[in-house]
DNA sequence: TCGTGCAGAGAGGTCAGACCTCACGGAAAC
DNA sequence: GTTTCCGTGAGGTCTGACCTCTCTGCACGA
């Protein structure tokens, strides 16, 4: 990786510093979590301008791939692996998502992910979901908190599918819902019915039943959205019998 | 009344040119295919720099929400939707994925499109697909043309499931997988048969049995996978027993 | 008449360096 | 010991000049 000015003519400086980031990662330079050179230094030593280092990292970061911190550093990703969340809500916006359409991924993305999980979930995975479903049951009265995990619970259930990608594209889809769900979660009710659900699929895959959990989360995400509409509807009525709350502008509400 | 101005604090100027062109898209403003005004003009309109304006028009391009061409201009993207397709390769190196987590994906993916499109499929998906593999039987001697048809079948029937949030993921899984099938195609043998394959799920989709071809897609697949680790596999052996290639003084070795 | 080639305009790409803002940690003040 | 303040380092933005790529249209020659 020497001076190859010969594809210099095929890629921009932007993709440059991808591949050369990407070069990075994939001999193990980079793990995740890690920091990358401060800007200044790091151009320097790509013997580019800040500024093209700086738009290689924006094209990064927008993919999820590197986390700009203001006044501390740039750092790889660690999180989740998560593919292009953020684009998901312009695609929708340009290509005219339909909320159904969302659920009916998320539906089969999320069901699947559970059979996989009741066949290759560990020991470690199963741990996690009792906890959460537990937590979910001490939650009941505390919406937010309910919220947290219940998106957890679906988290792990991904994680325990053994496939990353997949696990990876359900975050896609579910962020964009979650958060529409945090603001209307206060209208929920049956939080309890709702916990219920949630441990008979845990022992659906506690016992290692695929079909069955299959069946208990493709339920559940029907009711999901019936309850999710439900609550929207709700939420809009309050806000439409108490503008007092504020004037906030709703920047948008599709 | 504060305006935008007062949000300065939480949002960098990035967000907000992202979010102005978002707000552009929603309103109608700017639809696919269409031309922003040049990077000058927008920037003085914006009233925040060219720099700046810049990062952001990156950040919308790494999404696939804008798509640049030097020397021409800005443009929204106006191809079939994609999410975040070019980060998945770095996604994959950043956190391992497998090679047969992708089929996995793809698997589930495209055969729960096949049974969707086989019920929602409009006269004129079939019509196009019905094209393609006529396409396909005509070209089992040329496997990059084959390919091309390969890809415009499945594509179309994702288009024709009627959820372009499940096609664009099954684009950007598929996409990755396709880069280097284009590169061991021509190892491939058996493209009659294949395409046999394809006319088959064809055939199920334009008879509206969901259940057929949801079953055929995934055997096909499944076929699919274990035929491209072969020809990956030949690829690699014909590589190793010929590294005359590379040689550039074909000596007269035939 | 037709084709070729080249120049100019328009638009994106890169650069350099100065200055602003933010986060953090250690020193000074209380 | 706790709180406050400020220096330092790192990202964020600005300016304006210059480079490179595309496209187009006109002039020239076959």
């Amino acid at each position: 990786m020497r001076n190859q000015t010969a594809r210099s003519r095929e890629e921009r400086l932007t993709m440059q510093v991808v591949n050369h980031i990407r070069a990075m990662i994939e001999d193990g330079r980079l793990k995740p979590g890690d920091k990358i050179p401060p800007e200044r230094e790091f151009a320097r030593m790509l013997k580019i301008s800040r500024a093209s280092l700086r738009t290689g990292i924006g094209y990064l970061a927008a993919m999820g791939v590197m986390k700009v911190r203001h006044g501390v550093g740039t750092f790889v990703a660690d999180g989740p692996p998560e593919i292009g969340k953020a684009s998901l809500g312009l695609m929708g916006a340009l290509h005219g998502f339909q909320p159904w359409q969302m659920f009916e991924a998320r539906l089969l993305l999320e069901s699947s992910l559970a059979a996989l999980a009741a066949e290759r979930g560990k020991e470690e995975h199963l741990t996690v979901l009792a906890e959460e479903v537990a937590e979910m049951y001490a939650t009941v009265d505390d919406p937010q908190e309910y919220l947290i995990h219940d998106v957890r619970f679906h988290r792990t259930i991904a994680q325990a599918s053994g496939n990353p990608i997949l696990a990876a594209l359900m975050e896609t889809v579910t962020s964009t819902l979650y958060e529409e769900r945090r603001k209307t979660v206060e209208y929920a009710r049956n939080l309890k019915e709702s916990a219920e659900t949630h441990r008979e699929i845990y022992r659906a895959i506690r016992s290692k039943n695929g079909a069955e959990a299959r069946k208990l989360m493709a339920e559940h995400l029907r009711v999901a959205q019936s309850e999710q509409e439900r609550e929207t509807q709700a939420g809009a009525l309050e806000r439409e019998l108490t503008p007092r709350l504020k004037a906030r502008r709703t920047k948008s509400q599709s």
